[in-house]
DNA sequence: CCAGTTCTGGACTTGCGGGTCCAATTTCCC
DNA sequence: GGGAAATTGGACCCGCAAGTCCAGAACTGG
């Protein structure tokens, strides 16, 4: 049972709890503050979070997971030509900007705190790495099939390291205030799947 | 003034500080908790650490960095052939395996939390992505001088998409508890180095 | 060995933040 | 429109952890 409005207060919760994390970090955030950025009451907070807190942020981590999966949609699960990874690049780093931190700066906020903290928050990062790198794999094994790989290349660990450049380099760029860390990175890592195209053919005439 | 006494004391309450940091987090870890992992008391915490909590987590901070890159002697500093590669990777694999955690641990736990609270950490861990980022690209250089690596090759970025892969992966093997993750992501950054190694010489007739 | 400093133990204060409670109000559905 | 259920406000409690204080022990240099 949760009428409109009633979920309309707690999505408002969650959204502001997010930001509040994102700037903060999760330890810092505290119910009062919460209370206060959304214009709501702590007994508002323990009706829709009966289990304080941790159930909170928890309820953040997933909504920001789902956020951070959408937000690259519909690309990331296009990934099957070169095109669409270059897209999906400049789509990363426009994520990555410093600007709001739509989810971006907030899970992995919750990423370094959280899981020692709030259980649960270690088994949703992991799917939510889980489910990236599923999309990654997919694009890439679409490209195996249609020739633009080699038949060799091991789409699962091109997808580990791409995945790899994508957090180092947001960490990296977290901790310098720049973006060129990750582009950098993603440039290339990118740069390395290409290597594994297949050799151009040989001159039509030859062997 | 500080008797040797003193500093045993101190370099005690840092090193304990560390260990706790490592396991619960920084925003966990409470000044009781140091106090009583270290055998000292409140009045001693705060005898060498006048102003409190934040100026012994950056202490921790600056001793973990310092450790960090002191356990990759001496061969950090002469990665200047593969074969030196090679046994680089399989240390950065063995010190981020699950065991103790002496410094690695406690520094990413740190610099998911503490850049928010506590005033210098972000600064620290620049100065320490700089510090090993140098690293690398002196062996780079190194190598591209002596021809192992092609003249146009760009070692800053290189060195830079190493660094994010060893960041990127550790911090997916935490979450999901595998070192796997940065096994893969190391590798593969490490072969793409290779794939910048100068073309092998044609064979000595041909041409 | 003896001043002066450094070091140590532990009781105490204080504020903050998570969580509880209940009474009032609104919303929903019939 | 009326009653049950969902929603809201805000005062209150409580424990914990940071930080203070001072008296006493241990060490140092001359």
């Amino acid at each position: 049972m949760l009428t409109k409005k009633g979920a309309a207060t707690k999505a408002r919760i969650i959204a502001g709890a997010a930001q509040l994390v994102a700037v903060k970090g999760a330890a810092e955030t505290c119910l009062d503050g919460i209370r206060a950025a959304t214009g709501t009451s702590k007994s508002q907070l323990f009706h829709y979070f009966p289990e304080g807190k941790t159930q909170l942020l928890l309820a953040v981590a997933e909504d920001c997971s789902q956020r951070v999966l959408e937000q690259q949609r519909p690309l990331l699960d296009g990934l099957d030509s070169w095109e669409a990874w270059e897209q999906w690049q400049e789509l990363i780093l426009r994520l990555n900007a410093p600007g709001d931190g739509d989810g971006y700066c907030t899970l992995t906020a919750l990423s370094g705190q959280s899981p020692q903290t709030v259980p649960g928050v270690r088994e949703l990062l992991a799917d939510h790495l889980e489910r990236w790198h599923a999309a990654l794999t997919k694009g890439l094994t679409a490209m195996r099939a249609d020739g633009l790989l080699r038949e060799d290349a091991d789409v699962d660990e091109l997808a580990t390291a791409v995945l790899a450049a994508v957090q180092g380099g947001a960490m990296m760029g977290r901790i310098t205030g720049s973006t060129a860390p990750l582009r950098t990175a993603l440039t290339v890592t990118v740069d390395h799947l290409r290597t594994w195209a297949p050799p151009p053919p040989p001159p039509p005439a030859a062997r």
